[in-house]
DNA sequence: TTAGGGTTAG
């Protein structure tokens, strides 16, 4: 396929090698220069004459004896005259005496001639003018070009970004005498230019006509063929992935490849492009090569862009390929291994990979490759996510000892938050002052992390006063601390404290962002200060803030619960209005709202809008809609919803459906269907909750079906689905009554043996 | 390589 064929916008090809007037043959200046040794003409001699020449007036020069005897008294050979030529001060002057001794002294050779009167006026100032006016006086003498005029004119008008000219001049010279210098100049200019098409129809040239090379022909692509086209293609945002791969490998059937750092760059920017498969295909092409370009930074730019697609299958791949084409990894490469890996929470394979670069002794140093405390601080991160600190404790302390490398801040505020997020702040205060003691200094991440961890486990005044002491000592809140605090205090309807916090932020000179903003926005809908929120929402536009679809959602279903539907549609329209598309939430909200007030009207209307909008109804749209008609006693409508859920929209219903049904059913004294629905569920698969059993259990109660409720009791415990109060009062009242008080008891027993139990036992149960 | 928010039906 030709290079232009890959092209998204076709254009008129440039006929490079086609109508256009071959005026001139290449000289080569070797052939033309004497072979045999020449008299020398003395210096001083020569110094006169060009004194002379240049000082006399050119009309003149017929008529001046003293030229004429100087003349006479030198070896007046082409070779000398051309000598003299290029010595004078202007290629005026150069040009002038060249007509003059064609016809009054001897003819000389105007290829060479030309030559020398191109080379004085490169150095002349406003040289392409000249350059110009000499090449058109060529061009009317039909003068063959030699290789250092071509060089000479195409380099000038180059450095003037003369494309057009540059272009001509190559258009002048036969195909075969064309070189690969010249072949650059301009192929780097049209690329600057960007005049892709062109370009590429030369380079294709250039590439097609490599085979010829060998009987002189053709202007085969070279390192600096390579160097502009690379540039070229890095540089481009437009070019189609297809192209990068075929030019490398067309480049590189010529022997020109990219260097490991362009390969690394090639393969982030097809990377940028999610266009992984061609990165994968250019890397691998790219490693058949016998001692090629492909280096392990080559590599670890392929390993990210196949980390973030999780393709660990061809990660391991191209690890096993690095090793068998002797691509030593270095520590960026196990760096990004173990990220990924972690990522994933593939913890254990991470810690493989550690184990992999330690175990073999080949540098003196007792490691394949030392691992760096990058890699020690995403695997602590890694052990910690998973809920695993006390193993990345562990690890640390085997790192110290065996020293690898020192804890850092990093290392600390992973293991703190580790610790926060199994609820063990002791451990994690304990690492704090280990850290200030070792004179690793805490950072702001720190002192987040810890104020976060005592807020999530209902330590807020710990948390405040440590913030504090903080301030205190020097490290001042950011807006990430605020935002821990203002949620801490939202979630347990201190509303006043994460108002007077938001202030003390402002007041802090910290800027709010968006996420403190929805902090705040949630804590007020939560407490049902409604216009409070809309009163932040305002202050978060002003502040240049956008809300986005989750927000919206929350501020709706906020008005949706206080039945505020006026508000709800005003502030649907303003969603609608700012750009931010209304999804499946919002509607569900909106059309569960409608249900619970009985509007099934324009409950029905809104699921249309919905679908004409391109959602489709989900299982919680149908949830919302089932849950209207049963709380209206239209257990039969709710019943048709859900066949039609299931038969014509092919959503599987799921607990919370089945809830709602159970429930309804066993309020309405169906508990018989709501038996049969709750063995639909084991047959289908869909687990019950506390939820399921509490409404079954209520049902059972009223029919005094007590055989089937400590039947069900089995299955729950068979499920490891823990009773709640709930649970406990309806069993309790119901037990007690009729003397059961004993199978209650046993049930009780059950639970609390299996929590005394290991977890993996418990689930077995 | 480390820290804060996340909405809908029971």
């Amino acid at each position: 396929m030709s290079i232009r064929t890959l092209l998204s916008s076709p254009k008129q090809p440039l006929h490079l090698l086609k109508h256009h007037r071959y005026l001139s043959a290449i000289v080569d200046i070797d052939n033309v220069l004497p072979t045999q040794p020449q008299p020398q003409t003395p210096p001083n001699i020569t110094s006169k004459l060009i004194h002379l020449l240049n000082s006399i007036n050119t009309d003149n020069w017929n008529d001046n004896d003293e030229l004429r005897q100087l003349l006479s008294t030198i070896n007046t050979t082409p070779p000398t005259l051309i000598q003299l030529l290029r010595r004078l001060g202007t290629s005026a002057k150069a040009l002038k005496l060249y007509q003059w001794v064609q016809t009054n002294v001897v003819p000389i050779s105007p290829s060479l001639a030309y030559q020398a009167i191109f080379e004085i006026a490169a150095r002349e100032p406003d040289s392409c003018l000249k350059l110009l006016d000499v090449l058109e006086l060529s061009r009317d003498e039909n003068v063959a070009l030699t290789v250092e005029s071509v060089a000479i004119l195409v380099r000038s008008f180059a450095r003037a970004q003369m494309v057009d000219e540059v272009r001509r001049v190559f258009n002048e010279i036969q195909p075969c005498n064309r070189t690969t210098y010249i072949c650059n100049v301009l192929l780097a200019l049209m690329f600057r230019g960007g005049n892709v098409d062109d370009s590429l129809v030369l380079l294709d040239e250039m590439l097609q006509l490599e085979s010829e090379s060998e009987s002189g022909l053709g202007y085969p692509p070279n390192d600096s063929t390579g160097f502009i086209v690379f540039a070229w293609l890095l540089r481009e945002k437009t070019v189609r992935p297809e192209m990068v791969v075929s030019l490398v490998f067309k480049l590189g059937d010529h022997g020109v490849f990219p260097d490991g750092m362009t390969i690394m760059r090639l393969i982030t920017k097809l990377g940028h492009g999610s266009h992984c498969s061609q990165a994968w295909e250019l890397l691998n092409g790219l490693m058949k090569i016998k001692e090629g370009p492909v280096d392990a930074q080559s590599c670890n730019a392929m390993l990210t862009w196949l980390g973030r697609t999780n393709d660990f299958q061809k990660m391991n791949l191209l690890m096993a390929e690095m090793k068998e084409k002797g691509i030593r990894p270095n520590v960026v490469t196990f760096g990004v291994l173990v990220m990924y890996l972690c990522k994933s929470r593939r913890v254990d394979e991470a810690l493989r990979v550690l184990n992999e670069m330690t175990k073999e002794e080949e540098n003196g140093e007792g490691f394949f490759v030392r691992p760096d405390v990058v890699i020690y601080n995403t695997l602590f991160d890694g052990l910690c996510k998973v809920g695993r600190p006390g193993e990345a404790l562990a690890l640390m302390q085997k790192m110290r000892l065996q020293n690898v490398c020192a804890p850092t801040t990093v290392t600390y505020n992973c293991l703190i938050y580790g610790f926060c997020k199994s609820g063990e702040i002791e451990s994690s205060i304990e690492l704090f002052d280990q850290m200030k003691e070792e004179g690793v200094p805490p950072n702001i991440i720190t002192v987040n992390t810890l104020v976060d961890g005592m807020c999530k486990h209902g330590r807020i005044g710990t948390a405040l006063k440590f913030f504090n002491d903080m301030q205190i000592n020097g490290i001042k809140g950011d807006t990430v601390t605020y935002t821990s605090l203002i949620n801490a205090h939202c979630r347990v309807n201190n509303i006043d404290k994460a108002m007077a916090l938001f202030d003390e932020m402002m007041s802090a000179k910290c800027t709010p962002d968006a996420i403190v903003y929805y902090t705040l926005i949630s804590g007020l809908i939560q407490a049902g200060q409604l216009d409070d929120a809309i009163s932040i929402v305002g202050k978060m536009k002003a502040s240049g803030f956008c809300l986005d679809a989750v927000s919206y959602n929350v501020l709706i279903n906020g008005f949706c619960k206080e039945n505020r539907m006026d508000k709800v549609s005003e502030i649907f329209k303003e969603m609608e209005l700012s750009g931010i598309r209304p999804d499946e939430v919002t509607y569900n909200t909106i059309i569960s709202s409608l249900g619970k007030s009985g509007d099934f009207n324009t409950a029905t209307e809104t699921m249309k809008k919905m679908i004409g909008e391109g959602l489709v109804p989900t299982v919680v749209t149908f949830g919302a809609l089932i849950h209207g008609y049963c709380i209206i006693g239209k257990l039969d409508v709710a019943m048709t919803i859900f066949e039609n859920m299931r038969s014509t929209s092919k959503v599987s219903p799921n607990t919370v459906i089945y809830n709602i049904l159970i429930d309804s059913l066993c309020k309405e004294n169906k508990t018989e269907v709501a038996v049969s629905l709750m063995d639909e569920m084991q047959v289908k698969g869909v687990v019950p909750n506390v939820i399921t059993y509490n409404a079954m259990f209520r049902g059972l109660q009223e029919k005094k079906w007590l055989d089937k409720a400590l039947e069900m009791m089995d299955r729950m415990q068979r499920q490891a689905c823990n009773p709640d109060y709930v649970t406990m009062e309806i069993l309790t009242e119901w037990f007690s009554a009729v003397g059961e008080m004993e199978s209650l008891r046993n049930f009780v027993q059950e639970y609390q043996v299996s929590a005394s139990l290991p977890r993996n036992e418990a689930k077995l149960r």
